[in-house]
DNA sequence: GTCTATAAAGCGATAGAC
DNA sequence: GTCTATCGCTTTATAGAC
């Protein structure tokens, strides 16, 4: 990966954006923290993005929706089984935040819940990463087997646990419920397997 | 329950701020609008509330934390069965987000994470919150036969999951993720049944 | 307990030179 | 594209009269 001195000013405005609004929040993350932070001036964030905070968030939270999709690209890459895979999830998230000191919960939540019904282009956007974290879910499970229709439920249920999973733990500081979150949707995904293959055990 | 003009000055307060933050988060809500929606003078809030934004903040999410965990308690009176209620629980929270107009999602969350790593305080009035949910999911499990460590695992993604796809629901304005949640947790329940008694069908 | 006035600082956004 | 200066407004918090 690029390290930051290395990036032109909008990609350093964007991910300087996007880790801010990650550990702060929309609201309390000022545009002059957003320059001084991404070594910009305020003149080149409103060059870049003349539709001030608003444009910028939602270009942050795009990053983060890919960002996000990544990492579980990564994840469900270590297992072929999917209820394996979502162990593997669980743990990477649950360390990731953990060495974070507990910052760095999902870069798409919080502004996400403060823009509900107050910014329609940033729910819109966070709309679409949880969408788009779904689709991968979605084809994992698709992958091994699993019918359409089982997959598509199955895949809200694991994003909105690993949501709230995560939240608790980032929360209360412990990897605790991400770790019996990855195990309670293991058996979700056992107790849906009808022809699905089931590779090691089964 | 009392209208709004039968209250103490105090109470006003607290009920205003917590549901203005629970809409808007914690950074959006002004004392001003505090005060005004809550027709009390500025004064009247820092002299119950000398530790000002952060305090009333406190008090707002112990607020929030009773009113769901009196929801909890009405929507698990409704089935003997914990399975049976969590498909209940899901079908109450979202009608009534969604008669809202999915503004009325958790009341405790959005600050809570606006929160995490900046303000320990709230931060704590927030777990305190996710905790006395997690006991009352934990006394209707253990009330239907379910071991205690088994009890407290489920309770963990009961709340966890309740959490996510509320938050979900809200972003995509739409019922769907709760009502998958609902007949999930009923799946994940059931296939935890060791000696447990299955009131109706088992 | 209530009310008004105000301090001190910060905010998003804009203008215009370079 | 970058930079500085500034406008107009809002914020949290305090002081002090009643």
């Amino acid at each position: 990966m690029k390290t930051q001195h290395e990036l032109g000013t909008r990609e350093r405005i964007v991910r300087t954006t996007a880790q801010l609004m990650q550990r702060q929040g929309y609201e309390a993350t000022g545009l002059k923290q957003i320059s001084q932070e991404a070594r910009a001036t305020l003149g080149s964030v409103y060059h870049f993005f003349p539709g001030g905070k608003r444009e910028l968030a939602v270009e942050a939270v795009r990053h983060g929706a890919a960002e996000f999709a990544e990492f579980l690209r990564v994840a469900f890459e270590q297992e072929d089984d999917p209820a394996a895979a979502m162990i593997a999830c669980t743990r990477t998230l649950a360390k990731d935040l953990r060495e974070s000191g507990w910052l760095d919960g999902c870069p798409v939540t919080t502004t996400a819940l403060e823009s509900t019904g107050r910014a329609p282009e940033i729910q819109q956007a966070a709309e679409e990463a949880y969408e788009s974290w779904r689709a991968l879910v979605r084809e994992k499970l698709a992958r091994a087997g699993f019918a359409e229709d089982v997959a598509r439920e199955l895949a809200h249920t694991v994003i909105n646990l690993l949501e709230g999973a995560e939240l608790s733990a980032q929360v209360s500081q412990s990897e605790t419920p991400l770790e019996i979150a990855g195990r309670h949707l293991a058996v979700l995904i056992d107790s849906h397997r009808g022809g699905a293959t089931r590779p090691a055990s089964g």
